[in-house]
DNA sequence: GAGTTTTAGTTGCGTATGCAACTATTTTCT
DNA sequence: AGAAAATAGTTGCATACGCAACTAAAACTC
């Protein structure tokens, strides 16, 4: 493991860190002028939408979704009081609770989507070749990786 | 420019979502253990201090910063409060003030830098070779330009 | 099997940040 | 020059989020 920080990747970092925040933003905009709800809305209930049966513990969905157990908690408040998602209790383990996708949260995903996948392919695919992107999904996907054994061990 | 999503850029997408924000919040961990201000600080002093005469019209440090005027309004408050910057005034133009960084606040400077470089080194630059950090710097630099020509027209 | 420790989730409180409205000043228009 | 519009920065208010303390339940320990 690199243990120096070479001016060449000092330079990579600034322009990855530079990059994502106006790309977040533009997008962010995005979805707020076309009143739709946030990334981390879609990010919360995309978890779900994936899981099986449509629906994860608090726990696991706040480790997905990059949130605080806390932050988690006020997310599902909103959702649940938007009736994107219900709170089901869990047989097996009476402390927990599961966060279950609705109909309702399945549609509004699908209303973010064509806005979320605009602006991704706007601000960020239109200035990446076929090769480039291969090659940053295999990058940050071992940075991704390197992250979340570090949590863990 | 690109029109559509293929798949091979969403996954390309999704790592660099992904990765971004568990970089980050590693990076501000380390910060915070060290008991340092957060990257947000650092942005706006090392903007500061690249600048001619290490000042800033509050202006030009909100775009530097990535804040909105009334971020950077509260942020160059608390920087204020703690020495690390005044506030001076402008005179060709009233209405407007100058940040100036102080000698504390190149101090903090030279306190973060090192945990911040070990965080950058250890979370990304480790994962990343000689070329593709050249790769990395070539594509998100074309990203932030494109992103900063959107703004302005 | 009673007591301790761990775990799941929630809540109180503090911090960071943006939008819209505001003040003061400068610029533009006629 | 005087009025209207634009600009710099600040402030009120609302939202989003994390940490630490809390409650309840499960899992260990002896």
């Amino acid at each position: 493991m690199r243990q120096n920080l070479p001016d060449g990747h000092l330079k990579a970092w600034k322009k990855y860190y530079a990059s994502f925040w106006r790309v977040y933003a533009a997008i962010e905009a995005d979805l707020s002028a076309a009143k739709l709800p946030s990334l981390s809305w879609y990010d919360a209930l995309y978890e779900l939408y994936l899981a099986p049966d449509r629906r994860l513990r608090m726990n696991e969905l706040a480790r997905g979704a990059l949130l605080s157990r806390s932050g988690l908690t006020r997310l599902v408040d909103k959702l649940v009081g938007e009736k994107l998602i219900e709170r089901v209790a869990c047989p097996e383990d009476r402390r927990a609770q599961y966060a279950q996708l609705t109909a309702r949260g399945v549609e509004v995903l699908r209303q973010i989507w064509p806005i979320y996948r605009a602006g991704i392919t706007r601000y960020f695919a239109a200035h990446v070749s076929e090769n480039e992107a291969k090659q940053v999904a295999a990058l940050f996907g071992r940075i991704v990786e390197a992250a979340e054994a570090q949590k863990t061990g």
